[in-house]
DNA sequence: TTGCACAATGGCAACGTTAACATTTGGGTA
DNA sequence: TACCCAAATGTTAACGTTGCCATTGTGCAA
């Protein structure tokens, strides 16, 4: 039995082939200036050997890695799924790999991630921001390192992409309005929250536009307990008929709670939802919602990497904006 | 303005910090063996120039990439999220980064997911099995790549680690029946689902082992919707008092079926499911289902490759049990 | 016949890092 | 004083790949 080799080269399918180095090198890439019979002459040598290009070898005669990091503070999120899912299709579409990381964040920086990411095969970074990095205002990315955040924020040196939070609200509150209702009130989510706080921001703005001031709303956080309660709250308030919860959870919590004490959905109150996360969790009825396309920024961030990677880069921001998907938990009062 | 160099190299630091290159090298890696005050000369050096370990040249070098890889077929699928957040947990540990890759599955093969990998900078590689590939009876794992697979299969070449779906049903059906329940009904989930099939045969022989025929199980497709159906259909049998569904939309769509016959839950008949997806969606109503632990199977894929990297493998199946969580679906009869 | 264009292939060097070995230096001991 | 040992640092080569340039061969027009 013959020792078994470390691993396979080009050295050594040339040898096999009976070929220079440099043509095997040609051969899987598959160079038009090959002669065909010499190709599979080389093609046959690297099955006969299980040859399988070094990547290390590679991306150091390259420079390049062909690879996207990501990085994320915390990976159990809403979309994140979806994020990924575009990350890959993306990435797979450029011929990259994506690389994931997960950040500790005491304190939670760009920074932190940033130089996590600088000791990876990475040729460009995505950072999926949850929350406000102590950082955001300074932070520079690495030199040569694309890096795009994903974000509602604009940031002065790196492209962002996230959903749009703000018009997200504003199709809410003007859908609602739009059906005769004469208000919207709102169950927000903890302040800390940056999307939720531009979703509040949108929904104070947009009824101001139209000359209504924004009642009081009630805040949550995000389960389904708190909906609950603002529903039983909002339940002794007659002249509430349309309600705008900050996601899903807390509108079907909402709806219970209205029904806990007597009120009706839609009949007597129209309810709102966001994320379309319930899917079709509650059979018998279908929240009005908005779907956000998760999978788009996740590509969005992936393309622009490439993209730089090949040629121009640039600045950009980017916000794609949700889609209000209708249920049967609004009720049309012209 | 001088021409920005390319990348800063060992070189570049050891010249300009006036010793060698392998000094530098040394620094990096803290050895003892460099005199603290050349240490901070070289260090100061590094952070004057920039300088970042390159990773290509490291691995070339070492031959090891400290990565390892994870191919799925789809992405989006219950638990992956949870999967991830072990796997980059086991991987921080180690001081491994984690590549991902969605394999596309025409047909649905490990091979292909193999070789997709081979050609990634990583030391092992883990595959999310949600169906059956082609080829898992006859596959080998490339030479050198240690390979563990997330099913609940085993496989006489491969690592494989999952929930134990076949406990889990176990444990469904002894908690039922220990509440006084005489049998108890299932709705199912499609064929072609691994871990569904496997839930339905420990229902199956968990009831048989008690000396108990199953009853007719109602086939289902994941869905609430055919939960609801179910669940109709089920309240026309009045001797069935327990249903277990094969996941928590099904179980909840079931108990809203049975309520829109009239049959209350847990009156008239109990109710557990699969899955703890719910959370507190429905805030009025904790179902009672059972939690899977994604993340330690997710730990566990990495750190049997991660070891395995250190010396020792041998090929291990790993079950990892679910837990039982009561809720208020549930009656006891005795 | 010569010259030239072009197709096919080969030789060489360099990418950045570090293991293995080699060298220098200073301090202590016989 | 001569010697040795250990600490600190330096030199060399190699990991696998591929861009650049050189070389060889072949057919065709001048």
């Amino acid at each position: 039995m013959a020792a078994v080799k470390k691993s396979v080269s080009v050295k050594d399918v040339a040898r096999l082939a009976g070929v220079s180095e440099q043509t095997v090198s040609r051969t899987v890439h598959d160079s038009p200036s090959v002669r065909p019979e010499t190709k599979e002459r080389v093609r046959a040598a690297m099955r006969e050997l299980g040859y399988r290009p070094n990547f290390a070898g590679r991306s150091l005669r390259r420079g390049k890695f062909k690879t996207v990091g990501v990085a994320m503070f915390n990976i159990t999120g809403t979309g994140n799924l979806d994020r990924m899912e575009g990350f890959a299709a993306a990435a797979d579409k450029h011929g990259y790999a994506i690389t994931l990381t997960k950040v500790d964040g005491h304190p939670y920086t760009l920074e932190s991630a940033s130089s996590r990411m600088s000791a990876l095969p990475v040729d460009g970074m995505v950072v999926i921001m949850n929350r406000m990095p102590a950082d955001f205002g300074t932070f520079e990315p690495l030199p040569g390192m694309q890096t795009v955040l994903v974000t509602m924020l604009e940031h002065p040196l790196c492209s962002t992409v996230d959903n749009d939070q703000f018009d997200c609200s504003r199709q809410v509150v003007e859908y609602l309005l739009g059906r005769g209702h004469k208000t919207v009130h709102f169950i927000s989510c903890p302040e800390r929250s940056l999307s939720g706080m531009r979703r509040e921001e949108g929904w104070r703005e947009t009824l101001r536009a139209h000359g209504i001031e924004p009642p009081r709303l009630v805040r949550g956080d995000w389960t389904a307990q708190s909906g609950y309660a603002a529903g039983q709250a909002l339940a002794e308030d007659p002249t509430c008929t349309a309600i705008y919860a900050s996601n899903d959870a807390m509108a079907y919590g909402c709806i219970r709670g209205l029904e806990s004490c007597g009120r009706r959905v839609p009949e007597d109150v129209s309810v709102v939802g966001v994320d379309d996360s319930l899917g079709d969790i509650v059979p018998d009825r279908r929240l009005t919602t908005v779907r956000f396309d998760n999978k788009r920024v996740g590509m969005w961030a992936v393309d622009k990497i490439a993209d730089a990677d090949g040629g121009a880069s640039g600045v950009e921001h980017m916000l794609i904006p949700g889609v209000l998907v209708e249920g049967d938990t609004v009720r049309d009062l012209r």
